[in-house]
RNA sequence: CGGGGCGUAGCGCAGCCCGGUCAGCGCACCUGCUUUGGGAGCAGGGGGUCGCAGGUUCGAAUCCUGCCGCCCCGACCA
């Protein structure tokens, strides 16, 4: 039977969407932009949301949860924050529906509210106007808060995790006594997401600082790491956030320091969302459908018994029993799917498309020769393991496949990551997709230009550059520095 | 907001040009039996206001008008 998945190269915007669906990651739902994330993708996103939670704690933040909507002056009180964000904004006018003459359900034009509320597209308005009643003095500091939720964004153009209407994330808001402090507040969190990327995610990623024209709305620094997916478009997969003291000044937050005197607080926020579901895809993802690196899979391996009659299955079950208890001590997820709704190979297929890193067969044969076909996920191999290997065995494999997949992932991100000099050469990478290492005079002029001819944007300015970074690929200025272009998601 | 496509059973589609056993197919679902080492087979069965509202007609899924919704591609963005 053919494969439900559409080929990477004949249309790796169709082969994304068949991957989420048939992987039972997302659906499109009944409201325009908003995605149902289903089971097996929702674990995907506890996962990440676990790890990271767990980092935050570790580094001193904690959990609290601030209101959905925010009053629409809140927005209005940092310009560049408002300029930002206005143009896709959902808005609460009334609170109360009411039966029409014809029976119908309208609004009540009765009920309308004395100020809009926005449903928050980020809550750093809200949140700093709360801290102006939390931060008095310097030992009132740092404060070192994390919110999970949900915000919206009313993009004009949704993808599936990658871009919805509403997407869950974690914001970070973070209250400093010292420009200093903040900022490395703010680079400590970004090697938290970087950390995450690579470590459990194999996805490697780019780190440095954006362009004045791709910050923050209302940051004075942006620090972001960027994924270099298979179609070489680069995806941003975190962000962090220097915000100075313009919130601060915004919502008058003050503290008393050391010295007696008053001050503006100093800021951070950070986050990152369902979109990183997104970017596993896309980084391991193949013409099979999706391919989990075991540490975020929900599920590691699948046991799949080969049977003819129910004594047989009998027979695997307590053959494979100490195996999988012994793989779950070691911490190990592991399902033995006795479903016989389905044949094997009808199964094979559905853990493929879901990425399940490694799937165990056992069959008559195997219990006669006390063996078990051992199949990998990424590279799609399969060996007959004896059960005097079989316990380590998979544990070892599970390790193996998390390495492989991040060594072929930086392979990949390596092959099409170039440095250039030249302007045709320029348009020729970018035109074939890539991460392209290029000086820029450093002039928002001539980043805009760039963007208008080539479709690349500024994903960061590293943090090394070299003493001279050579002459500006656009207009032949001396460069401020060495950036990296890519077109993007 | 521009460009393209699509709304017919849970999903994927055919039928529409040329109005009249066109309410159909595949998958899924239910029952039974046989199967199970790469998406099993046979037999039987259930399920649809044909996106919505008007109109033309003896008769509309099919023709006309208006509306609504969704997806994909671009501009904007985590």
């Amino acid at each position: 039977m053919a494969s439900v998945i559409t080929p990477r190269d004949k249309d790796f915007s169709q082969w994304y969407v068949d991957v989420v669906k048939h992987g039972g990651l997302a659906e499109h739902s009944a409201v325009k932009g908003c995605m149902v994330i289903k089971p097996h993708g929702y674990a995907i996103w506890e996962a990440i949301r676990d790890y990271l939670d767990r980092r935050f704690k570790e580094t001193g933040h904690v959990n609290a949860y601030f209101p959905l909507f925010i009053p629409q002056s809140f927005l209005a009180k940092e310009a560049e924050h408002v300029e930002g964000f206005a143009k896709e904004c959902a808005v609460v006018t009334h609170y109360r529906l009411k039966l029409d003459a014809d029976g119908q359900l309208v609004v009540d034009p009765a009920a309308k509210l004395e100020e809009p509320l926005i449903v928050r597209p980020t809550s750093e308005t809200i949140i700093w106007n709360t801290y102006r009643n939390w931060i008095h003095s310097y030992r009132d500091l740092p404060l070192l808060i994390n919110q999970w939720a949900n915000v919206v964004r009313w993009e004009m153009r949704t993808r599936l995790f990658l871009r919805t209407a509403e997407f869950l994330w974690q914001e970070g808001h973070t209250a400093h006594a010292s420009e200093a402090e903040a900022r490395e507040e703010a680079l400590r969190m970004l090697d938290i997401y970087r950390e995450l990327a690579r470590e459990v995610l194999a996805v490697p990623v780019l780190s440095g600082r954006k362009s004045d024209q791709e910050k923050f709305a209302g940051a004075v620094d942006t620090y972001t790491i960027e994924g270099l997916m298979q179609d070489g478009k680069a995806l941003q997969m975190g962000t962090s956030h220097f915000l100075g003291q313009n919130f601060a000044r915004a919502f008058d937050v003050k503290f008393l320091n050391a010295e007696g005197r008053q001050e503006y607080v100093w800021a951070t926020s950070w986050g990152v969302s369902t979109r990183l579901v997104g970017a596993l895809i896309m980084t391991h993802g193949d013409d099979r459908g999706l391919v989990l690196p075991p540490r975020i899979a929900p599920l590691q391996v699948v046991v799949v018994p080969i049977y003819r009659k129910d004594a047989q299955l009998q027979q695997v079950r307590e053959a494979m029993a100490p195996f999988m208890e012994a793989w779950r001590a070691r911490g190990v997820s592991v399902r033995f799917d006795d479903d016989d709704n389905h044949s094997p190979g009808w199964k094979f297929h559905e853990y493929e498309l879901k990425g399940v890193p490694v799937r165990v067969v056992v069959g008559p044969r195997d219990l006669a020769n006390r063996t078990a076909e051992v199949a990998r996920r990424d590279t799609g191999e399969k060996e007959l393991v004896s059960w005097d290997a079989l316990g380590d065995r998979v544990p070892a494999l599970l390790d193996d496949i998390q390495q492989s997949l991040l060594r072929r992932a930086e392979a990949e991100r390596d092959r099409r990551t170039y440095e250039v000099d030249t302007w045709n050469e320029f348009v020729r990478r970018i035109e074939d997709g890539g991460f392209v290492i290029a000086p820029w005079d450093g002039t928002a002029e001539t980043e805009l230009a760039i963007k208008e001819k080539t479709k690349a944007t500024i994903r960061l300015i590293p943090d090394e550059q070299p003493d001279d970074p050579g002459r500006c690929i656009l207009t032949g200025q001396p460069a401020r520095y060495r950036v990296v272009f890519a077109r993007a998601y």
